[in-house]
Formats: C-alpha cells, sequence, structure tokens
DNA sequence: GTCTATAAGTCGATAGAC
DNA sequence: GTCTATCGACTTATAGAC
C-alpha cells in the first residue's frame, strides 16, 4: 500500500477510535512510524486527510448501495438500503461524532456534505414512495417527505446519540443494530397489515444482532 | 452582578455563538475587559466552567418545568412540557452542539448528563402514559416507551442536525419550532380522531413561528 | 479581587539535508 | 520520498505585585 493511502488508512482508525480533535498529524505519523514531514509531503494538511476519507465514505456508499431495481421494492429492499447506511456510517463514525464541529471549521466539506445529504435525501423519499406502491406501507402523501426526513434525522444522529449515552462514551457495532430498530420503528404505524407480519420478522432479526454479546473492538482489528 | 456570574454568563453567550472548542478562557476574559489571571481566580479551569452552566440548565429546566398537575393531562400539556425543552436547549444550545466530544473530555460531566438523561426519560414515559389515559393518544403498551425514547432522540439531536444542514452552520430560533413540529410529527400516528383536530391547530400555530422571518441573532442581544 | 507577565506545553506546518 | 530539526501561534494555567 502506498504511503498516501496508510495516512488516509491509519487517520481513520484512529479517528473513529479516539475522536477526529483527538488526533494530531504526529499521531498519525507516529502510529505509522514515520516521520510528520513526510506526512506532509502527502498532504497539505489535516483537513486535506479528513476531506480525503469524505471522498472514500462517498464513494464507499455509492458502491455498496444497489439502486433499487425497478422491480418491487419490498421492506427487504427498505432493510438492504438502511443496512448500507448504517454499516457505513459504522465504517466512517467519527465523521457523526461531533459533525457540526467537522463542518464548521472545513466550509468545502461542509458544501459537499450538504449536496450529498440532499441526495440521499431524495433517495429515502423515493424508497418509501416505491413501498408505498407496493402496498407495504399506508402513508398520506403529505406525510411523505416528513417520514423520510425523520428518519433521516435520526440516522444521521444515532452514532452521536448512542455515544452521548455509553457509560464509556463509545459506539460498538451492536449500536448499530438498535438505530436500524429505531428507524424500523419510525416507520411501523404505516405498515399496512401483511407488512406488520414482516416487521416483527426483521425486528427478531435485528433484535438478536442488538442484543449479542457486546465486544469490545480490538485496535488493531480495527486499523488493520 | 458579581464577577463569578459574569463569566458564567459571557462564557455561555460566547460558548453558544462559536461553540465551546473554539472559545477560550482568554477569550471570555477579553470580552469582559477582564484579565486571565482574574478568570483564574474564581474557576479552576475551562472545565470548571463548563460544569457550573450545566449545573444553571440542570436548575434552569427544573424551574421551568411545572410538574404536570394530577388532573387531566391534555396535548397542550404535553407541548408545554416540549416548549419547555426546547426552549432550554434553545439558551443552553452550545451543549448540544457537540455533546460526544464534551462528555468524553469532562467524565464527571457525562455521569450527571447520564443522570439527568434518565430522569427526563422517565418523565416522558409518564407524560404519555396520561396521555393515553386520557384518551389523547392510543398507544400499545409494548410501544410506548420506544416511542419516548424516539422523541428523546430527536429532542437531544435536533440543535445539532439543524446545525449540520444550516448553510451557515448555524441554528435560529425558529429551528427550534421545527423541532417540536418534529416530535409532535412522530406522535401524530398515534392520536385519537378527537386529538387530531388539536394536533391540526398546533401545527398551524408552530408553522407559523418556524417560517416566521428569520431574525439574525445580534451578539450583543445574545449576551446582555 | 484584580492585574501583569510568563512558564510550560501542544499543535500545525515548514525548511533543508539525505 | 523520507528524515531531522525547529518555528510560530495558540492555550492553559500560575506566580507574584498591587
Amino acid at each position: 500500500m502506498k504511503t498516501k493511502d496508510k495516512i488516509i488508512h491509519a487517520a481513520l482508525g484512529l479517528f473513529n477510535e479516539c475522536g477526529e480533535r483527538n488526533v494530531t498529524t504526529n499521531h498519525i505519523a507516529a502510529h505509522l512510524g514515520i516521520s510528520p514531514g513526510n506526512l506532509y509531503y502527502h498532504f497539505r494538511n489535516k483537513e486535506d486527510i479528513i476531506d480525503s476519507i469524505f471522498d472514500q465514505y462517498v464513494n464507499y456508499l455509492a458502491d455498496n448501495f444497489q439502486p433499487h431495481s425497478e422491480g418491487d421494492v419490498t421492506l427487504e429492499v427498505m432493510m438492504r438500503y438502511l443496512d448500507s447506511m448504517f454499516e457505513t456510517m459504522w465504517r466512517f463514525r467519527f465523521l457523526y461524532y461531533s459533525l457540526p464541529s467537522l463542518l464548521s471549521r472545513d466550509p468545502n466539506l461542509h458544501k459537499k456534505y450538504l449536496k450529498f445529504q440532499e441526495i440521499s435525501a431524495q433517495r429515502e423519499v423515493d424508497l418509501l414512495f416505491s413501498l408505498q406502491k407496493n402496498n407495504v406501507v399506508n402513508i398520506q402523501m403529505e406525510d411523505l417527505d416528513e417520514l423520510a426526513n425523520s428518519i433521516k434525522v435520526v440516522l444521521v444522529s444515532w452514532v452521536s446519540y448512542r455515544t452521548t449515552i455509553s457509560k464509556d462514551a463509545k459506539v460498538y457495532k451492536t449500536d448499530i443494530y438498535r438505530g436500524i430498530l429505531k428507524t424500523l420503528f419510525m416507520m411501523k404505524p404505516y405498515f399496512t397489515e401483511q407488512a406488520l407480519v414482516d416487521y416483527q420478522h426483521m425486528r427478531e432479526y435485528y433484535l438478536r444482532l442488538a442484543t449479542a454479546e457486546t465486544v469490545v473492538p480490538d485496535i488493531n482489528g480495527e486499523l488493520f
């Protein structure tokens, strides 16, 4: 792996583990066993590193999200979407750990973020609309946008929320499944009777994952 | 006003306006026209200032929240509760601007926060339960806790969320009313038919407040 | 209580040799 | 590409005079 990629990789791992504000360029260099000067040969500054990670994040999500086939959009398709969203947020969780602070310090990143949010908001509305057409949900048209937005709020806030109520101020993988359960629950009042059966199955599935024994993250496993 | 109180007051204003991480003890002192040494005579360190503000926050909420009378708990009572919650979060919005970062740096504050959250969570469950008894909402018992929790997630995340989607990375008072609308919307599927009429009225009321001309906050008005 | 002055440390970033 | 060495800016916090 090239040094530039190594830096991005190490930075992501350390940011996720310790929070971006607590990780200096010196830390990243030391962690890789390279000099600070070398790091600054590859990146103009710390912001530059974060920007690169954000680009990876957007690409990662684009790769892992199959645009829903024009066929039937079932609850399962919706779940795959939420799965992939939460999975990505786990992988890049430092971004959501203190998003306001991150964005206020980097207007360029903020612009990119807003653009990205606009796209995913539209995608969620589309998904709900398709669920509607397939009789999975029954939502009044005037409520559809707002439900999609409510789900989005919980989605982007989840990592941060779980961090605040965690005794050791950390998120674990099981927290992610709880997030999926939470968004499922928010859709529950709108499910049609036949979809409610599927809801119960999915709920049980994610509940099992959410209550699985919490594995203390291994920093080496995280980073390499 | 005593110097100690002046410091707390100025710190709160600056934290809200600029974010706690961007405000140093020197900034606070300079803003008040006192010396850094003087500030450190009154507070051991910055953490000490934040802790004092948090205590004010808890007291403020305790004062402004009238424990719901044992009489009828209507939708209006619930709204007064949400009103006062959001109002408090506006007044102390810097706390929610980057809560995870704040709490991870101050374990003592984290403990206090968790205790406080536990109390308010229980209060929200109680409120929903009372609404249930008064035929305002109709919620299956197994869903009551989860709905209360969902509302709480949106509540504590709202300031942060609105900051991220704001073009200038700031929250305004109108954002607060949108937050109330959002929590109202989350309860909507559970309202009984007669309560839905009240819902529409309240929705219109807060919608007017939310879409009122945005007033650019005056830093002097904020601080003095 | 309040001030001035400054120590002690951190962090981002660069210069210049190899 | 990588290293060593270091600068400058900023921040917290304290010592000691008034």
